[in-house]
DNA sequence: ATAAAAAACTAATAAGTGTTAGTTTTGGTA
DNA sequence: TACCAAAACTAACACTTATTAGTTTTTTAT
């Protein structure tokens, strides 16, 4: 009979959402059947729910883990007494660190998020735009303060949270590729620019 | 009887494959179902059958004409004896254009094609692959030419693609955000960098 | 008006879905 | 060793899925 096997630092419910993360993001989460992630993991599917409600709870676990790691780590932020430069190069390096250390979360928080159910769908939505609002207030203070060019704080907060996701890409080539070279490639290029 | 309504400048399977990337988009490609599909196209699912091959072909479809597209203006630019700078600003607004112009379609091309089936799976990647090692011969001359910062060029092209993804988000704005003003405070963003 | 072609319909198929009920096995404790 | 709870199993349910077959309606062309 097959087991699932709990390790000291997680739950067979914390093993159980790694290994859905995975698959939502390989896979999607409407085409990843409960039968395959079972399968992943050793185990019958009904097996799967002596430790977890359903399959939505699954995408809830992962979309809000990760949607809290990066408030609380926003409210350190607004805390310290920063320039708004130091502020965003700390929330940059951040937001890469994170998908570096939980490529899979990271990366179903930001793109299955919508298949989430009501009222977790709208509560998630409500989230996310407050961490928003809360990056373009740091932005326009670095304008109000001279330290920032006049761009427009909305976009320029959209700009960056896209140009950071790049780092989805980079699993394929964690060789080729120092991790700390990505980091202050993107950090140098969305702050100074590209050019010469 | 219902009946599918063909426009002058576009067929029956036009006008489903536009509805298909609507959905697509809102819900996935997987969550989407060709009852769905038909329901909002006003008719029974079955009739679709008179016009398409199947629901793996409609995304097929759309994937590859978005693909196509900018293969073939990168074609032009790559013709044009200008500076690599004016080339990435070129290439930057044509993303941006694209993603305003065709929204639903470039979305499903950037987050649905996973789903395709092979061989059109390895015969997307393989196309994906080409169009950005040909940004990165732009971004090398352009450092070899002392234009751009001697920064890695590989994940420049990736922050670059990914940065201007974020004109997905500003669907919903349409009317708060003036289009050239989008366009230009990215294309500032990206090439000349935040900090004053 | 009539015949042919296009495109809609209804009904059914076979496979797959999340989840539950009921049963058996497992591993730890008395 | 005997017992009990945790966690695995098998089997089934009620639905949904993409797609096809066969039929009827609509449109087009003569």
């Amino acid at each position: 009979m097959a087991k699932i096997i709990a390790s000291k630092n997680s739950s067979k419910k914390e093993v159980i959402a790694k290994k859905a993360a995975a698959l939502f993001r390989n896979k999607s989460f409407a085409a990843t059947s409960m039968r395959e992630l079972a399968e992943n993991i050793g185990v019958e599917a009904s097996s799967l729910y002596n430790h977890i409600g359903s399959k939505n709870e699954l995408l809830q676990t992962i979309c809000f883990k990760v949607a809290n790691d990066f408030t609380i780590h926003l409210n350190e932020v607004e805390k310290n007494p920063n320039s708004s430069i130091v502020k965003l190069e700390d929330l940059i390096r951040f937001h890469i660190n994170m998908m570096q250390s939980h490529p899979d979360e990271v990366f179903v928080a930001n793109h299955e998020w919508k298949q989430l159910s009501e009222p977790f769908l709208s509560n998630f939505m409500n989230q996310r735009k407050s961490y928003e609002n809360r990056w373009v207030e740091i932005i326009k203070d670095g304008i109000r303060k001279k330290e920032l060019k006049n761009l427009n704080p909305h976009i320029t907060v959209l700009t960056i949270l896209s140009a950071v996701r790049s780092v989805e890409f980079w699993q394929r080539h964690k060789k080729s590729i120092e991790s700390n070279d990505l980091e202050s490639n993107i950090v140098d290029h969305l702050l100074n620019g590209l050019i010469k």
